[in-house]
DNA sequence: TGTTAGCACTCACCTCGGTCGAGTGCTAAC
DNA sequence: GTTAGCACTCGACCGAGGTGAGTGCTAACA
């Protein structure tokens, strides 16, 4: 007994009519819902069989079935080869981002909201990140008398901002002047690679203990992951779905989507694929045993990668939700490029 | 029949008692765990006449008392008028406070955080605003060579920047030349004055154009209202909570947090009061009919405002939640002066 | 006059048994 | 190979009865 046309064409009228529903679904209900031209009792045959492949889960004896991880596997897979580009979800992304975006951080937080109203589900963005952002500008602008802000732009856009204590003794002039140094001496280094030239550089200037102290920690903080910033939308979409109508539950949830950083390590994808669908147990965290996520990536200009994606339940919409990822993630790589 | 000192007793007993259990309180009980001296009987005779004045209500007839928000509100006044601050309170906002904190955004967000773990309930942050921040220094930094960042410091630290598009003639040098004349020009004026300047002062400059657009769209951006940020911690904190375990309401409720700017001008506060206390109805906002609000304020070295806040169910621990307010703000208040 | 013990009464909550209906598996007929 | 029919299963729903916490009232007591 293998898995023919007919068996499969009943698997994914039963996993679409579960995603809208959520109520484990019955012979009779396909039979006569998706206009199979087959009776109930045939359909119920097949069932069974596809129950002894693994595709379908019987809560109990006289509940009609419910896709199994294996079986959304499947119907993901195949989502996967085929074109999936809805064209109304391209142009619904589109509209959503009219309007001047000024920061990444702006960006990536538009984005997760964007996504999550259009999927109903919980979105999440990582910013870019990959290969080490080399250092085009570093600016120093005075604050007050003994304190300036640190600006370094990158190729990829700016990085950080942080106010340092100066020597009083350095009026705005004095700070350009450092600046122009640090910036010819440390421009198309990376900030690793920035942390180990420091020393050199102030090491010829006579205010430099202070502002080596400063901008070492600085340079430090942000040549680590850079997982700073992760910007989530719709968390409370989860509470649409009944399987996170048991409170215990949603609270695990919510809670797990209030650390970001737990959360970027999830979400963050491994490989270089378009496309990531972790389904159930696929994700690795307990507390989303029956989640599902979808991410997909985008890049910037210079060879960067973000991450966007999204978490809902496992009876996900997978094919919109792969769309609307496809057409969110081209947006942003084209909105990151042009900068 | 008027409130005399036993009764005033007895309701603190049931407020302190509700508080924790979110159980409607019985005779019995306040008569045995609170060591009153006095039988149920007697404990029943005076909820019948604090139930009479208004300060109880009664679900149903036989299942003991729940304070009402009038008796929230008499528990509060009488907090306020005495001294509150727990000392290990104290230490224990101080000791979360550890390790530098580096611009404004980052100190409210985790201010947020913290609020909301010392106190188990959904905290608010909102940034400083009040009278006009004045300028005190304004400097471009090339990005690229058609961008450049606008950096502006103000007497209450750094306010925004953002990236604008700028003539390709104009170097670091110029950009830098600019800056000073602009920094000269506007130092000392509030961003509303800038707006009116700027055409003046570009004017006389060759490369105008382009600036003037830049940096007018963001002077007036950031001349507005700057509830830009709404630090908000501990937002699923609220589902501990067996008055929200009906998902309904903790849905209506969770997407109110997601609305920052909503729930900014909700938390926002009007007077000049310390503390604010508005319990159920009081807060005019239907979603949070059976929530209190407490807030707080803080105030920064120039006389800007800001405003802390809790947000948990009106059976709230107002003691706790007072005191860790209060330090809380001194805290926030210190670290904005020394800047 | 204030306090207390006792008692009848109320009502939410739990449990239990019964019914209902959706859905299955099996068998026999087409 | 497909379908109709039927017995069977089991969760959901409903109503009845029991339980217990808590009240109000009354009468007795200090």
């Amino acid at each position: 007994m293998g898995m023919d046309e007919r068996k499969f064409r009943i698997l994914q009228a039963i996993i679409d009519d579960y995603i809208l529903t959520a109520v484990p679904v019955g012979s009779r209900t396909i039979s006569k819902k998706y206009d199979m031209g087959l009776s109930s009792a045939t359909i119920r045959n097949e069932m069974s069989d596809l129950e002894e492949l693994g595709y379908l889960d019987q809560p109990h004896v006289s509940a009609g079935r419910i896709p199994s991880a294996k079986a959304y596997r499947l119907y993901v897979d195949q989502l996967l080869h085929q074109g999936l580009l809805h064209s109304d979800t391209e142009s619904a992304v589109r509209a959503h981002f009219l309007g001047r975006m000024r920061q990444m951080e702006d960006v990536i937080d538009h984005a997760a909201q964007v996504l999550s109203s259009l999927t109903n589900y919980t979105a999440v963005v990582l910013p870019p990140s990959g290969p080490q952002p080399r250092i085009r500008t570093l600016q120093l602008v005075p604050v007050s008398s003994t304190a300036a802000l640190v600006v370094i732009v990158t190729d990829s856009g700016i990085v950080r901002d942080t106010v340092i204590r100066v020597s009083d003794q350095l009026d705005s002039d004095a700070l350009y002047a450092i600046s122009k140094t640090l910036t010819k001496e440390l421009s198309g280094r990376t900030l690793n690679e920035a942390v180990e030239l420091l020393p050199l550089i102030t090491g010829r200037m006579q205010q430099g203990e202070k502002l080596l102290q400063g901008l070492n920690s600085f340079f430090q903080e942000n040549a680590g992951a850079s997982h700073n910033h992760v910007a989530i939308g719709g968390r409370s979409n989860i509470l649409n779905y009944p399987e996170y109508s048991d409170t215990e539950k949603a609270r695990s949830f919510l809670s797990l989507m209030e650390t970001r950083d737990k959360l970027a390590s999830i979400i963050s994808q491994q490989g270089e694929m378009a496309f990531t669908v972790r389904i159930g147990p696929e994700t690795g965290v307990p507390e989303m045993a029956d989640c599902s996520i979808v991410t997909a990536t985008y890049s910037t200009g210079n060879g960067q990668q973000g991450t966007i994606g999204v978490i809902g339940p496992t009876r996900m919409q997978y094919d919109k939700v792969l769309s609307i990822l496809g057409t969110m993630g081209h947006q942003l790589s084209e909105m990151f490029r042009e900068d």
